[in-house]
DNA sequence: CTGAGTACAACGACAGATGAAGTACTTTTT
DNA sequence: AAAAAGTACTTCATCTGTCGTTGTACTCAG
């Protein structure tokens, strides 16, 4: 199980990568990165809760409060225009810190 | 210019990478990575000796006066087994990382 | 009525990265 | 001969994202 530490700052990445595919909310958020990775990286709520705060204050999400269908209300988030354009800087700076890293990290690793 | 931060904790694990290859010193080693980055990666100074009293304090290297050629004496330094077997563990941890970012970052990055 | 699941929030602690500044000696430039 | 640039390392205070703990609040299955 990988380390929210290991990828340190991509969070915020990767929440705004789903909600570029549609808003939705926190618990709806941290199950579908669960299931896509195939339960190698669960995202703890304190990360992601924090990370939310962090987007909104940097204007790349916006939040309105959703229909109560269980439990307590759920937050919805939106991504915004200049969310959308920090996503982008954000997955060409993936393409580079990966070839970085593999030479680095290096040791022939097929 | 990549940041530090984006590859956060991936620093112990390229200076392990080189030293690997043989023992050298810090100024040497900073400009490894420079050149086998070509400039998208360099280290900085703080960020490096900070990594290697963590080193030294896991076991993972040992240090030892160099002879001094130019200005300050150098200190070079030396992976031990421990931390060959950590590298291995890293290697291994970077390769399910890069799978899993990818599909978080996603967006058909090609 | 108890426990598991849904859904979020506040708080303090931690660790790695960073910026700024300093030490010390050598080589190159003006 | 003085200044600047390069080599090589150190100390220290600060920042930021993550993590652990705890708490709130409601629903549903057993």
């Amino acid at each position: 199980m990988i380390s929210s530490d290991v990828i340190r700052g991509y969070n915020d990445t990767f929440l705004l990568s789903l909600l570029a595919q549609g808003d939705s909310y926190g618990y709806d958020l941290s199950r579908q990165i669960r299931e896509l990775t195939d339960d190698a990286y669960i995202i703890k709520e304190t990360t992601m809760y924090s990370a939310f705060t962090r987007l909104k204050k940097k204007g790349y999400i916006t939040s309105y409060p959703g229909t109560v269908t269980q439990g307590k209300k759920r937050t919805y988030y939106s991504i915004t225009e200049k969310g959308k354009n920090y996503l982008k800087e954000k997955r060409q700076e993936w393409r580079i810190t990966k070839e970085v890293v593999d030479k680095l990290v290096g040791g022939d690793n097929k």
